[in-house]
RNA sequence: GGACAAUUAGCUCAGUUGGUUAGAGCGCUCGCUCGACAUGCGAGAGGUCACAGGUUCAAAUCCUGUAUUGUCCACCA
């Protein structure tokens, strides 16, 4: 006999058993020993961002997925649930950016990309093993033998592949659009990563100058030096006239010139009515614009400043630009009206600065380009069209509705942001050239050196930037540290330079004294490929011995040893004047580039620099985060490696397209129709065959869980004070599709409570019976009918009802209601009932049997849903195999239910009539009783169930039953069924408190009778009504009037 | 402004296609150490299903409108 503790202590199991599991290999589904043709069921899990721990909406989605994959895994399908983390750009850039602003007080830019992206990955290493190790504790039976990253090599390559792909067939282009920019995270954002928060904004009515003919009114003052334009509705009977002409004039001090359009957009009431239309700074402007070709005035630029040109605004913040245009507004009288209202100010989603609209070079996915693959139609279309026809569905339904407006209002999707963490756009230009492709394209040199400036470290200024370009497009580089900086010498530096073995395919960039270098070296023989000459001195006063040695230049000489020279002048260089670089330029016929700002090399200059390299440099730019998640169900399964001529293989053909997607509603629009989208692109297919989509975890109080607020529930906490069974099961029952679900310590704790029931149900039939020794049944085989008493038949015909329901509802995505039927079955009627008549019938061996088939199925159906205790218990009690991978019960769809369930429920009524007598009478629970039951044609069913009746805590001593006759004149009474159950001990009852409750109980059985009487006089309700309704009606009726006479002569007996 | 959802017991929510006198958990009341479980056992109280109309023999369930709450989308210069 196995001992069981008192209670199930779930620490000490969680982690043995995880290890047990990931040790046996069944994780993944090619250990499952499966037959050839078994089907697939996978499921890629959303991959959690990386940018913080789990919270318990990631727990219930584990817990959700889990279950699916369980259930599917012990029905012999060929289950993968796929595991992996996201890399989510934008967000983890700020999160990383925010901790280094605290943490150091620096900024990105001053650490510079690579140093940057290395606290990254540093970060991200430590949440990763986080998120892992949770993901684990929560029992998630996921494939580790095949997680996945967004950000790996694999997925590197998938989505460069893609982006190639798309490029190829014209899906994805570069336009200049207006984007939503943030100037804090000096990057774009797309529309769905801008909030809108309401707002009082001044609301100011002006005219641009005096004799301008059409007010306008505007809540941004500083763009409207940037207006091309007025425009009002063509219907506008006010200014109508004015449409299509011109006006010129100044607008604080600023010279304007405006056209007067027409736009049916325009709404006449609001405002003047007209609109003043600055293109550059506005959506709805930019279209205007591009619909009557107006020119495009930028105003201000990237950091939220006003651009050049613009006279005294130049070099203002956009508000300090606004608060001077309403001053000068205000001192030339041109304001009219000046307003609060109210309005709403974008903002970007992760710092809550306000955005600006500016236009910007972009990389767009087309969702309407018609494709050939796509059968003619587009990306747009077929998403639409494949919701439609119901190749996809949505759980709960109502989401399809959702999705396809928000795919019929799509525009094209910007995928190209301007931060540093990320997918790199693979994308590399060469001055005028464009290369597109899965790899840097081969360079013509082969070898870069980078020559320091005289007294600078050659890791300091901006190499280490141009190393790393130069490295990435395939060069090898050398940063030679020359001797004696300090005090340089010319022969030693020449002879440290013939040690770097330059030839014609090599490229040299040089700074300062370091490109002087490599002109005087080739003034002295050696062959140099392309040389970039970058504030190159011919003299300098400081270290006249050098270029005494160096002597005499001989242009001519070095024009024959280099075969390419690019001469960079910078304009605040105090030490080489312009004019030395223009000498140089002209001596060597080379161009000459110029910069401004050389101290502060700003990522385009850089790019001019590489430019001038005549090397390919790659697209600075990093894509939307959402471009590689997109592709998560086909890239985590071998794509493009497995998809070969448009066939797929391996792990892609086995797998996909999955089964489920099973995640957040919230990201409905942001991810879920973009992997459709894609996946329809990549591979021709839907990526999976139904989206559920789970509600948002919320406290107790239906707030949203946040760390902010600080009332967010650590999912690790709650696992160790009470388990993840209970964990798990809180998170799934009363949690239903697309509605959120309030989770709080409560509910926890309760759900602990029943997984403990569970074991010392456990507990007690293993000590009674000992199942552990017994010979183990296959458990699909019921044990015979013989010998069997009603409680026998009973609880196996209840048990097969609770699996066929059980497996209805889990196929149905209704795993809330499943949860709350096994948990009534297994506390009421196993535990309460069934368990509690086992201790007083005597049929051992059938009770052995019986409750070994019981609990072990029963621990089967349970085990999705908490795997760990069920697991436990089944290697405890039954065998070591596991129950992971165990058969689902089988349903014995032929089995007659109808008697027994009848019969019992008739018992367990008369029993618990019996208690409430007990109860209501304040009879003393020791206190035993006598019982006469008077029934009719119940009465041969209930003699044989007598005893059982006495020993259900009902405290019988005498019982008789008897056909309806005389009644006892004095008793305490109850009436259920057809029977009367009588318990004399008229000495307690008090005659006047027993009347009127009596007469209580008479009034509402006649009023009772009343309604059904009335219901089946109606002739429309006897003819339309289906007979079984109207047969339960009349059941009902005879049964009430029989009660009310029973009353009635017990009422008058007593009184 | 548009769309979608929610409104059922003190609280949190179920209630599949209209069909018993509307269910569960928690909480509450009363009573219990009864051969596993006080993380327990037994009995109970508690609801005009937001409101107003309508369809139907029959409505928590379907339709219309109103109110309140929430979410998403759009956005006006």
């Amino acid at each position: 006999m196995k001992e069981l503790s008192k209670a199930y202590s779930p620490g000490e199991n969680e982690t043995t058993i995880y290890e047990k599991w990931e040790e046996s290999g069944y994780f993944n589904p090619d250990n499952l020993n499966l037959p050839e043709d078994a089907k697939p069921y996978t499921i890629v899990l959303p991959p959690p961002n990386i940018t913080d721990k789990l919270h318990l909406g990631h727990s219930s989605m584990l817990a959700i997925e889990d279950l699916l994959i369980r259930y599917h895994r012990m029905n012999g399908y060929r289950a993968l649930w796929l595991p992996g983390t996201d890399h989510a750009a934008i967000a983890t850039q700020n999160v990383v950016e925010k901790k280094l602003l605290k943490e150091e007080k620096k900024t990105r830019h001053d650490l510079g990309r690579e140093k940057f992206l290395e606290k990254v990955w540093e970060f991200l290493d430590e949440t990763q093993a986080t998120i892992l190790k949770q993901t684990r504790r929560m029992g998630a039976s996921l494939d580790w033998s095949r997680e996945a990253f967004t950000f790996d090599e694999q997925r590197q390559k998938a989505v460069a592949t893609m982006f190639t792909d798309m490029y190829k067939e014209g899906v994805i282009y570069q336009g200049e659009r207006i984007v939503n920019w943030c100037p804090r995270c000096h990057s774009t954002l797309a529309d769905d990563e801008v909030e809108h928060q309401d707002q009082k904004t001044m609301f100011y009515t002006f005219r641009y100058w005096k004799d301008f003919p059409i007010s306008i009114s505007t809540t941004r003052p500083e763009t409207k030096i940037g207006d091309t334009a007025v425009a009002v509705n063509p219907k506008d009977e006010r200014y109508k006239k004015f449409i299509g002409q011109e006006f010129e004039g100044e607008f604080c001090g600023v010279p304007l010139k405006i056209k007067v359009i027409g736009d049916r957009e325009v709404d006449m009431d609001f405002g003047t009515g007209a609109l003043g239309v600055t293109p550059a700074h506005s959506m709805v402007d930019w279209k205007m614009a591009e619909n009557n070709d107006l020119e495009i005035k930028k105003v201000i630029d990237e950091d939220g400043k006003i651009h050049d040109g613009f006279g005294e605004f130049s070099g203002l913040t956009a508000k300090e630009a606004g608060k001077l245009v309403v001053k000068k507004l205000k001192a030339s009288d041109l304001l009219e009206k000046e307003e609060e209202i109210d309005n709403a100010l974008s903002t970007c989603y992760r710092c809550d600065t306000a955005i600006e609209p500016l236009p910007s070079k972009q990389w767009f996915v087309s969702v309407d380009k018609k494709l050939e693959r796509l059968g003619g139609k587009s990306l747009k279309e077929k998403a639409i069209e494949v919701a439609k026809n119901k190749e996809v569905s949505f759980i709960p339904n109502r989401f399809k509705k959702q999705y396809i407006d928000w795919m019929e209002n799509l525009h094209d999707w910007c995928i190209s942001r301007q931060i540093w963490f990320g997918h790199r756009i693979p994308v590399w230009y060469k001055n005028d050239e464009i290369y597109v492709g899965t790899e840097a394209p081969k360079n013509k040199y082969t070898k870069a050196i980078l020559l320091h400036a005289w007294d600078s470290d050659p890791e300091a200024a901006f190499f280490p930037w141009l190393k790393q370009q130069l490295e990435n497009a395939g060069l090898k580089v050398i940063v030679p540290k020359l001797p004696n900086a300090k005090n340089p010498d010319y022969e030693e530096w020449l002879s440290a330079f013939r040690k770097l073995d330059a030839d014609e395919n090599t490229l040299i960039i040089g700074r300062s004294l370091g490109s002087t270098l490599a002109l005087a070296a080739a003034q002295e023989g050696i062959k140099i490929g392309k040389l970039v000459a970058v504030c190159t001195p011919l003299d300098n006063k400081s270290i006249p011995d050098f270029f005494t040695a160096i002597g005499e230049w001989k242009f001519d000489k070095i024009k024959q040893n280099i075969q390419e020279i690019t001469i960079f002048h910078s304009s605040n260089d105090p030490y080489i004047p312009k004019s030395t670089s223009e000498k140089l330029s002209q001596e060597l016929n080379a161009p000459l580039v110029e910069i401004k700002n050389a101290d502060h090399f700003t990522g385009i200059q850089y790019q001019e620099i590489l430019e001038a390299c005549g090397i390919w440099a790659q697209d600075p730019d990093v894509l939307d985060t959402w471009f590689s998640s997109g592709m998560w169900t086909f890239s985590t399964l071998g794509w493009p490696d497995n998809f070969k001529d448009g066939k797929k293989i391996g792990d892609l053909a086995e797998f996909h397209p999955t089964q489920v997607l099973e995640t957040g509603y919230e990201i409905l629009t942001l991810w879920v129709s973009r992997m459709i989208m894609m996946s329809l692109f990549a591979v021709g297919e839907i990526p999976f065959e139904d989206v559920y989509l789970h509600g948002m975890v919320l406290d107790e109080n239906g707030k949203k869980m946040s760390k902010s607020k600080g009332n967010g529930i650590d999912p690790i906490d709650v696992i160790e004070e009470f388990g993840t069974d209970a964990v798990r099961l809180s998170l799934l029952i009363g949690n239903t599709p697309g509605n959120n679900l309030r989770v709080g310590e409560e509910k926890i704790a309760g759900m602990r409570n029943l997984v403990n029931k569970l074991w010392n149900i456990s507990r007690y039939i293993e000590t009674t019976y000992q199942i552990s020794e017994v010979e183990k049944s296959d458990l699909d085989t019921l044990p015979d009918d013989e010998n069997l008493t009603l409680a026998d038949r009973w609880i196996l015909t209840k048990f097969n009802e609770l699996t066929l329901k059980v497996t209805q509802d889990i196929q149905g995505y209704r795993f809330s209601e499943a949860g709350e039927k096994l948990k009534e079955f297994t506390w009421n009627d196993l535990a309460d009932w069934y368990l509690e008549i086992s201790k007083t019938e005597n049929n051992s061996e059938e009770k052995t049997a019986i409750l070994q088939f019981v609990l072990g199925n029963l621990l089967k159906l349970w085990h999705p849903f908490i795997p760990f205790v069920t697991e436990k218990l089944w290697q405890e009690l039954f065998t070591s195999d596991f129950l992971m991978i165990s058969s689902w019960p089988k349903i014995d769809s032929d089995k007659q239910t109808g008697e027994t369930l009848k019969n019992f429920s008739l018992l367990q009524n008369v029993i618990t009539a019996i208690r409430n007598i007990r109860t209501q009478y304040k009879i003393a629970p020791k206190q035993k009783i006598e019982v006469v039951i008077y029934a009719h044609d119940k009465l041969s069913f209930l003699e044989k169930q007598t005893e059982l009746i006495s020993n259900l805590k009902t405290g019988i001593d005498k019982i008789t039953m008897q056909e309806s006759g005389d009644k006892i004149s004095r008793a305490h009474y109850e009436i259920i069924d057809e029977m009367e159950i009588y318990v004399p001990l008229q000495d307690i009852i008090d005659i006047p408190t027993e009347l009127k409750r009596l007469e209580e109980e008479i009034k509402s059985t006649e009023n009772f009778i009343a309604d059904i009487s009335k219901k089946l006089d109606n002739k429309s309700f006897v003819e339309n009504a289906p007979e079984a309704v109207v047969n339960k009606e009349k059941e009902k009726l005879t049964t009430q009037e029989n009660k009310l006479k029973n009353l009635k002569k017990y009422f008058e007996n007593i009184s």
